[in-house]
DNA sequence: ACTTGCATACGAAATTAATCGTACGATGCA
DNA sequence: TGCATCGTACGATTAATTTCGTATGCAAGT
């Protein structure tokens, strides 16, 4: 068995990795520039944030070319749920239902997305 | 209009804020002890992390007698909310439709949770 | 060849959070 | 009175994160 250590990537983190995720990888300027659309910052903290994700492992680098291509290594879905699961024990007493409501009810939820969260619950309730 | 600064709570505020939540006030002591039954930490830490969320005006403090009794200023439900909402947008591309997915996919989740969250679905649905 | 632009590397400061040691006052009781 | 106990106050330290300045290399265009 090898080790399994699980990342919890920090808000800076957080970021980058969204940017990575959404484009599957990503050079340091296609990330830093997606990140100035939101926030203010400068290159190098871009590009040293992503050196030391490296560092961690969260990501791996192609340097082949001049200009590095990265590639996120933690896998989104777990992400997630790391953070979601976390957010429900210390926010929300451990109910997920707690949170599902709070989520629902600010209602910038779509009529489609609704069904498909019906559906998912239908589901649910047929295995139990 | 007064200022509506938002606080963002720390993991270690959020905790205290938790007992505090549960309980609507206490004091250092109850709630290093309820925070002891979860993890290990030195009562002067509890009690220094205390006295900076007041100093942060997140919570009041009545010091009328010796043993201060502390209450939280900030709101519960603004505080899931504020949650909630940056990591929608942080971790599920802004959709609350994927978090909910996750949410209950990890099946934690009661007959009778779900069977409140499909009311609240028919609800929304209806006010469309 | 020289300048300009863009890229990486990396050390160091600035910031923020969390932890703890120690001082000190009040209370209660032997 | 003297001592143990419990409480607050607060400075100092550590640790983690973020930010940035500066050095340096490469490649293109003139």
């Amino acid at each position: 068995m090898q080790k399994n250590k699980q990342f919890k990537p920090t808000e800076g983190e957080l970021e980058i990795l969204a940017v990575l995720w959404k484009n599957g990888s990503a050079t340091v300027r296609t990330v830093h520039d997606e990140l100035c659309k939101t926030k203010e910052a400068g290159y190098t903290t871009t590009l040293k944030l992503m050196q030391i994700m490296f560092e961690k492992a969260m990501v791996t680098r192609d340097t082949s070319s001049k200009t590095h291509v990265y590639t996120p290594v933690i896998n989104r879905e777990k992400t997630q749920l790391q953070f979601v699961n976390k957010m429900i024990s210390s926010l929300f007493s451990g109910s997920p239902a707690e949170m599902v409501m709070q989520a629902l009810g600010g209602n910038k939820t779509s009529a489609e997305d609704l069904k498909r969260i019906e559906e998912l619950i239908t589901t649910l309730k047929a295995k139990k």
